[in-house]
DNA sequence: AAGGCGAACAACCGCGATTCG
DNA sequence: GCGAATCGCGGTTGTTCGCCT
């Protein structure tokens, strides 16, 4: 331990409980500020830099450690992805409880799930059931059950396709390229039909710019459960911030739940704002890819 | 039961912006 | 005005955990 405070030492790695403390000290006394004081004061053999982002990532009053990402979610990060790009730290205001590392992490994983299902080799492959599990949960878990006229309005094959991999495996992927909708249509119902039932919709957004793009199913994410956005606040640090500093957590998810009454900054997301394919998520995807999107026809279009 | 693999998360690094003396 | 110190952000890497075979 001595070493720890030798001339030029600096820990890096793992943060333990001691060194948290010291850090939630500090703060308590001077705010979170003066990061770099903590090293030159001998209180922690870290950097400010490291100092900082601990607090920011994990210490800070109201994160939602431990929770997934929920549909609502996703479809803000997808959306104001779509707008601003790759600004982690002010996407990250608009969603209450979440840091620029967890949306920057949640962004990077979809995007290489995405990536992957876009590379499975083509195979047509109905799969075989053993008779176990039904085909469709991933497709269907947990959403709302509909009936089977739903089914068929519902079915857009890009979104239904995009965010199941069972699904993939049941189709050529250069008809997802150049998709021959009727026979893509017949074999996805008569596989189905014969796997598995309820069949429910896959989850999906409509986007500004009037296309549905697909919310990838997680099977530990209930849809929908949506937070009550207008309730929860950006962090301030008001003189009583560190009320609420105890952790409080959920029994479902280890999510804090402190979280003091304000406002979240506005969505100033354009009322015709396109999402593009020229930036972020889907900029590498072949562009054929976005002809599946169902479009949903603009008022004007009508 | 053990190993492989992918997903999720934590933390570091480099760099640009800002602040301060 | 300038340089050093500090801060904040985005990209990247390393680690852990759970699932599957």
């Amino acid at each position: 331990m001595e070493r720890e405070f030798e001339r030029g030492y600096v820990k890096k790695g793992p943060w333990s409980r001691e060194e948290d403390e010291v850090l939630l000290r500090h703060v308590r006394k001077y705010g979170p500020r003066e990061w770099s004081s903590i090293r030159s004061k001998g209180l922690l053999p870290r950097t400010g830099k490291s100092c900082r982002l601990r607090w920011v990532n994990k210490l800070r009053p109201n994160l939602k450690t431990g929770c997934k990402f929920t549909a609502e979610e996703e479809r803000l990060v997808i959306e104001l992805q779509a707008q601003f790009g790759n600004k982690w730290a002010k996407i990250a205001t608009y969603l209450a409880g979440r840091t620029d590392n967890d949306v920057k992490n949640f962004w990077s994983s979809r995007r290489k799930r995405l990536e992957r299902m876009l590379q499975k080799p083509p195979t047509l492959k109905l799969q075989k059931n053993k008779g176990k599990t039904p085909l469709t949960p991933l497709l269907v878990d947990k959403a709302p059950p509909c009936s089977s006229n739903e089914v068929e309005e519902n079915l857009s094959y890009p979104t239904s396709y995009m965010g199941n991999t069972d699904v993939f495996e049941m189709i050529n992927l250069p008809d997802l390229i150049k998709p021959n909708y009727p026979q893509l249509k017949n074999d996805y119902l008569s596989a189905v039909e014969v796997e598995a039932t309820p069949l429910h919709t896959v989850p999906s957004f409509e986007s500004s710019s009037g296309y549905n793009f697909p919310l990838l199913p997680d099977p530990l994410m209930d849809f929908p459960v949506f937070p009550e956005y207008q309730d929860l606040v950006p962090e301030s640090f008001g003189p009583n911030f560190m009320e609420g500093f105890e952790e409080n957590k959920c029994s479902e998810c280890v999510c804090s739940q402190k979280l003091e009454t304000g406002l979240l900054p506005t969505l100033g997301l354009e009322e015709n704002s396109q999402i593009t394919t020229s930036n972020g998520l889907f900029k590498d995807f072949p562009n054929e890819i976005f002809e599946y999107f169902e479009h949903n026809p603009t008022p004007t279009e009508q």
